[in-house]
DNA sequence: TCAAGTCTGCAATCCAGGACACATACGTTC
DNA sequence: GAACGTATGTGTCCTGGATTGCAGACTTGA
């Protein structure tokens, strides 16, 4: 039993990535072309349903004390040599929180969209966390420093609530990955994360929503990091995947085809 | 990769079980014997401090609407057919939660001790839970209902940080399994698990606070349910520490020797 | 347009643990 | 104290994935 090997080294020595050049977002916007136009464009503040009970003056009065700040493709944002000091909201780009092993194996806890919180530990006094954060192409986030997180958010009970629904759903997907990972071979795990991935959760996957399903935006590196399975395993049922017809692949982004099967594959047990 | 078979039968054909005979603690009770002689009565909410903010005035007049429930070795708290429609405080005994795969194999997400809150998820709507609850001995449970813990815990915002809390604890521990069953081998996890288990982290463990290490009361199954293991694979590893000079085994119960060494194997990591 | 880095495919080999099958021992029961 | 059920010890065989090594296709930056 182990996992991707993508060494931290990865994660560190990226710090070149050209700010323009690539479109994180190109071909997603190229399907969701016809919605809003500011999508990308929110105010780390809206759209995140942690804040949904503030009205809009509290929400500005917030946001102004909220720096932003930017990472580029491959940087982290938090780590142990730097703890989690704030609480983030994921406004553009990707980021992934994994865990290193000793001997430098990963696991992804999880790939953050547009909209997430993270860093949400922080809230609940909960610090020793080795949790690394990597942004997976560049990224910007907002950070609401801990005296904000006191004064605006632990002490507003509508807000507390909110943070406990949050940790409560965090929890149950949790809860679900690890019976997943101790009783279900490789192959319906990557099928049920696909079908997962698929579904809007995030804040604004507005071309989703309308049922517009855009391929999922992974690489078969990364969805191994978050099963908990070699990068080689993993490929190998894609490619059987998509023999089937079950999915279709295309560099770093997978179409679902056939929902119905997927799921039948993803209650598979032995 | 793979699991304990133990069949939901096995929970559900155990109604006998005497009242009398096995007093489940005795053992327990024989280390800490010079202590309070009151420690296995406890009103269900002080000790827990999910209720630690409340007036003891507060306390009693909830303790009075909060109907304790007994059940016998084997019974089920909770099932899929009986959903949770409460939140449980174990009082007496030794619960465990599980799931179970479609082929009927059980994944164990916690065995908990008393003073343990169970079916916290109904505090944040997430209802969708497959879970099941049994008794592994004779049980005390109290249950605060639905209306109860609406009125007095969810509109209380020191209640609803502690809720989030308890929340954030548990997905860290979710978290840290998770990464563990991907990336550690069995020895580590089972190294790991006796050392936490070995930990006072329920209310009441008061012989263990003094330094007094009672021995761990669980039997090689139990445990490999909780690690996604078989009981096999779980029997050899213990009885290698066993020779080693690492634990002491006592049918249903194991004793910590070696903290230092086991520390060390439980973080290995291939 | 070329080179370097990234992503995916493929195959051979190895091995930790799972699946089974018993055997023994302890404890509980009557 | 005989008998059954539960807890543990062992052994064999078998397989899902891990490991390793490499090759070809795409992308991207300069």
């Amino acid at each position: 039993m182990s996992v991707v090997a993508s060494r931290l080294l990865c994660a560190r020595d990226l710090v070149q990535a050209s700010t323009c050049g690539d479109q994180p977002w190109s071909s997603q916007r190229q399907e969701s072309d016809t919605l809003t136009a500011q999508d990308s464009e929110f105010t780390c503040l809206s759209e995140v349903d942690l804040f949904a009970d503030l009205s809009s003056e509290e929400k500005d009065s917030l946001h102004e004390r909220v720096p932003e700040r930017r990472f580029r493709r491959g940087e982290l944002v938090f780590s142990q040599e730097e703890p989690v000091s704030a609480l983030f909201v994921l406004q553009e780009g990707r980021v992934r929180i994994f865990r290193v092993a000793e001997d430098g194996k990963a696991f992804t806890l999880a790939i953050l969209e547009p909209g997430a919180v993270f860093g949400e530990m922080l809230l609940v006094g909960q610090q020793m966390y080795d949790n690394y954060a990597e942004a997976l192409e560049d990224s910007v986030v907002c950070q609401l420093s801990v005296s904000d997180v006191e004064q605006h958010l632990l002490t507003d009970p509508r807000i507390a609530v909110r943070i406990a629904r949050l940790l409560g759903g965090q929890a149950a997907r949790l809860e679900e990955r690890l019976t997943d990972l101790a009783l279900r071979p490789l192959a319906a795990r990557v099928a049920k994360t696909l079908l997962t991935r698929n579904e809007p959760t995030t804040a604004r996957s507005l071309g989703a929503r309308l049922g517009q399903r855009p391929a999922i935006r992974i690489t078969h590196e990364q969805l191994a990091g978050l099963l908990g399975a070699t990068r080689e395993a993993t490929s190998k049922v894609l490619s059987e995947f998509a023999a089937q017809g079950l999915i279709r692949q295309v560099r770093g982004r997978i179409t679902l085809l056939d929902h119905q099967r997927l799921n039948a594959i993803a209650r598979t047990t032995a």
